[in-house]
DNA sequence: CTGAAAGCGCTTACAG
DNA sequence: CTGAAAGCGCTTACAG
């Protein structure tokens, strides 16, 4: 079967111990020797066993990201790059989806008590409390939460600067003549707490009237009769949903991401991206800490996003 | 640190091989101590190290998939159908990116023989031989490629009947009118030859007038002057940007997976997409197969394409 | 039904 | 510079 060091040893005619130590450039073997254990090693396709070697060093070089599918940039994008700048350091970045399913997801987390991985990144899916986390969290396992957490005391979560971009998402409308708005912030976690609280710091300060809404039904209420209607939300879905059932008058409009579907019924689109390269970054830079420092720097990492952009403004925003 | 059989035993006063059978539900074991023992072992959150366990079975219940990014549906469809269905067989599915890079997919490769995984699926990129993949494949590793293959002899591709959805693409066409085309398939791979095979036959059996292209560069060329033109492609790509140097006659496309971008430069539009639940489930069936039966079923397997979808048409096709 | 022992393939102090 | 030995955490014949 598979090579092993044993086979390399009985060949060279020396012990286990000096091919392990030749195969890793042990500078106390002996050049010569080295060198000829080296080549037969190639010559016969060596392959060290991971098992094997994880075994003896608790490492695999491996780092799982835990996502809920792949179809969404801000779950693409990060793991993109944290790919690539993984590989860098010499980690490969395993991807597995949970797809949105809570056991799914919890038998992910049990995976990770296994030894099958140095640490994780993880972008949750539920606000329910999930013992599986809590126990990787307690035992120190390098866990780095990735665009919004599981509110635990213990973790680490990479995200943007989620309550300013909303703050100023919702400035701009108002510079684009709001009059009143719909959140679609509903999504349960912590990244849409972020952004309510944002948008509702803002208006409430300055007296605009709002309201919090689930989905596209908003649309049915008194609320959104008369009157400059804006509405912000994370996906443009909702918004995409709502403009469907809104008459005449043109929506205004900002979303988080990406714009996607038509555009005629708005007069303003104004879209908020994430820096997720700057998120890969740093959320890297933490996992690795944690890794090798043992460090146990918790709480929210805030990334600042891209500076706001305009799609569409079919008349001249007042400053 | 992390428990142990050690630790389980030591509190329950047997011996660490009792605690390890007990854990697996051994019958040999006495109901009384298998219940104290299991009782014991969870609640001090024991978690086996699958490490060791796979040092002595050689299993790691972990399948790798290669992809080289996560922008296609040809990618991320099977990809998300197979964890799905393999995780209902006990196997976690982990994707891992190369990012089109030729010593990143060597790495990739070079990894499954380290014992990371009981096998792999394989979305490739290049057909320069790899001499990782034919060590693979010589050591019976269970490898599936998926969508296109390597073109090595002893492997096993899941593909669509690439040859004939380029026929019936071929023929959609010409009942729009067509007169001659330009063959988008330069992809340099299995799925892109078939294709390519597949409208060649077809046009030259029929002596329809046709052009190889590389790129939207054709449109420079006379022979996109006068007569209807039609175009096939994997991908809206090429004829999306070649549309842009057309003049005013509208075009006739057929493409697989997905439309995207503009249509008003195109008279039809028509889709073949893959049946890539098909190819998941395919392609899951050959990978326990090739893990438990240690079959050697090599070559390719054809899911057939779904029905030819009309995106756009301008006007009636002729029968 | 249970324990003692060997072994999976590797690493690393410890002697020499 | 090299070997013998212990050990990483588990499984599984083999005795009893």
């Amino acid at each position: 079967m598979a090579v092993t060091l044993k086979n390399i040893a009985a060949i060279c005619g020396v012990d286990i111990s000096t091919v392990s130590r030749a195969l890793r450039d042990d500078p106390k073997v002996q050049p010569l020797t080295r060198k000829k254990i080296q080549q037969q090693a190639s010559e016969l396709g060596y392959v060290p066993n991971l098992a094997a070697r994880n075994l003896v060093s608790g490492k695999t070089l491996n780092l799982w990201m835990i996502i809920p599918d792949m179809e969404l940039p801000v779950v693409r994008e990060p793991a993109c790059f944290l790919s690539k700048s993984l590989k860098r350091q010499g980690y490969d970045l395993l991807l597995t989806l949970y797809h949105h399913d809570s056991d799914n997801f919890k038998h992910k987390m049990s995976r990770l008590s296994q030894n099958v991985a140095d640490g994780a990144f993880v972008i949750p899916g539920f606000d329910e409390e999930v013992k599986e986390v809590t126990a990787l969290l307690r035992n120190n396992f390098p866990l780095v939460f990735i665009d919004r957490g599981m509110n635990i005391p213990q973790s680490t979560t990479v995200t943007t600067t989620n309550t300013r971009a909303a703050a100023e998402l919702t400035e701009k409308c108002l510079e684009a003549g709001a009059e009143k708005f719909i959140l679609f912030f509903q999504e349960n976690n912590t990244a849409a707490e972020a952004r309510l609280r944002g948008a509702i710091e803002l208006l409430e300060a300055r007296n605009i009237p709002f309201i919090v809404a689930d989905n596209a039904d908003a649309g049915t209420t008194d609320f959104i009769k008369d009157g400059r209607l804006a509405m912000l939300s994370s996906s443009a879905y909702a918004p995409g949903e709502l403009s469907k059932k809104y008459g005449n008058a043109k929506l205004i409009v900002g979303v988080f991401d990406a714009w996607s579907g038509l555009t005629e019924k708005f007069s303003h689109i104004f879209v908020c991206k994430q820096d997720f390269k700057g998120i890969a970054e740093q959320a890297a830079k933490v996992m690795l800490r944690k890794i090798n420092d043992k460090s146990h720097d918790n709480g929210f990492i805030e990334v600042p996003s891209l500076p706001l952009e305009t799609l569409k403004s079919e008349y001249p925003v007042r400053k």
